[in-house]
DNA sequence: GCCCACAAGTTTCCCTTGTCAACATTCTTT
DNA sequence: AAAGAATGTTGACAAGGGAAACTTGTGGGC
């Protein structure tokens, strides 16, 4: 249908667009490409956006929906196939949203940005909440086996969320180094926050065998 | 000195620049005023900026760590004078923290941004680190006194540095309403990461009578 | 099959912005 | 007081976002 590489008409220029501008978000700080090298590389006129896309903003927002949809799909597939116990998979949905995070790490901003938000704010929140959803039904699943602490579900996610939000953005802004912050940053601070909303948070210093990370100095 | 309104010479452009830039920043999304409206209310050309910075980059950056000595100071400040039981100061600060954020929103984006960074990457981390340290002190005296679990300090920074962190930008990004998260997110987010900080993490459902929120639909 | 309206691209044009270079005016220093 | 360094100003430029007007396929009704 489109092997031919001179026709008048692209064929799927939208999503030419997209997926070009997906491979160029990571080259450049801060979704900084430009309109006009993005029709380059798509190889049509600088003002063929136009067509798909209100204006710049409105490319952007798409791909900030685009990264939420990831995100969900990201965290879903992350969960044990056969499901271990809720501690593991707790642990391994938060690796994968801040791994997401950081290999991603300009989609991941744009996401949260202004600049996206602009143009579809609605939308993002829905599609923020759908992600978010996962870590809810997770959380719920935990305090309907005693795993959790039997608190405002809402509010447990949102301390979840929260800190791997927090620990996403500073993962990426590589400020969670070891200088600053000790080893194994992630990790120990999901174990705190693990510590934080677990239902039988042991005696004193660093309790459980299972402990992600024991490191003391 | 600088009464007369025509004067070849500002006197201290510098410093007007910065101010009126702080000035604008919270006008616009995301640092998005440009020098020339910047000079254009300082009353100046519009290149007469890059006597002073070497380019917009350049300027935001002062910015940053102009943002960072203030958390610091705002987070010093918070610190209830007479010295009272631990936790209340810990929320006090973490409190501040985040008001900060909201109050300064763009400020606070821009102080962990690329195009900041891009200018003064080693000075930012260090003011970071400066503004940082005032928690780190917290847990510090917190650990000492027993309050808090004795755990590598600097991970326990970061663990609360991160929700804190993220718990400022959902904020600032309106993502932490009551339909999404519940009522009073933070103060919520601030109890549980404290239930992970804790040595003595009472036994199940909300323990301490001093609980910050004790909320169950 | 023919025609026309519409969608999707293209060319041109305009305005704003960041930045550079050359020139002007003060302030400082000796 | 005169040189020289600061500090400002004017003018020019390229690049980018976006609007308008024009062109070329496409597809549906007759």
């Amino acid at each position: 249908m489109n092997d031919n590489p001179k026709r008048y008409h692209h064929g799927d220029l939208r999503r030419a667009l997209i997926d070009t501008a997906l491979g160029m978000l990571e080259e450049t700080d801060d979704w900084r490409f430009t309109l006009r090298e993005l029709a380059r590389r798509a190889g049509v006129s600088h003002t063929a956006a136009y067509k798909h896309f209100p204006d710049k903003a409105g490319l952007l927002a798409e791909l900030a929906l685009l990264g939420f949809e990831r995100l969900r799909t990201v965290l879903l597939a992350a969960r044990p196939r056969p499901p271990v116990r809720p501690r593991e998979e707790f642990l391994a949905m938060s690796r994968a949203y801040v791994r997401f995070g950081a290999d991603n790490s300009n989609l991941y901003r744009l996401m949260f940005s202004a600049d996206a938000r602009q143009s579809a704010h609605a939308q993002l929140k829905d599609r923020g909440a759908a992600a978010l959803d996962v870590l809810v039904d997770l959380i719920s699943a935990g305090q309907a086996a005693g795993w959790l602490r039997a608190r405002d579900i809402r509010q447990q996610a949102g301390a979840g969320w929260s800190q791997l939000h927090g620990l996403t953005l500073l993962t990426i802004d590589g400020l969670l180094g070891p200088d600053t912050v000790g080893t194994d940053a992630v990790d120990a601070s999901l174990e705190i926050l693990l510590e934080g909303l677990q239902a039988d948070s042991g005696g004193t210093a660093g309790g459980s065998a299972s402990s992600v990370r024991e490191r003391q100095p």
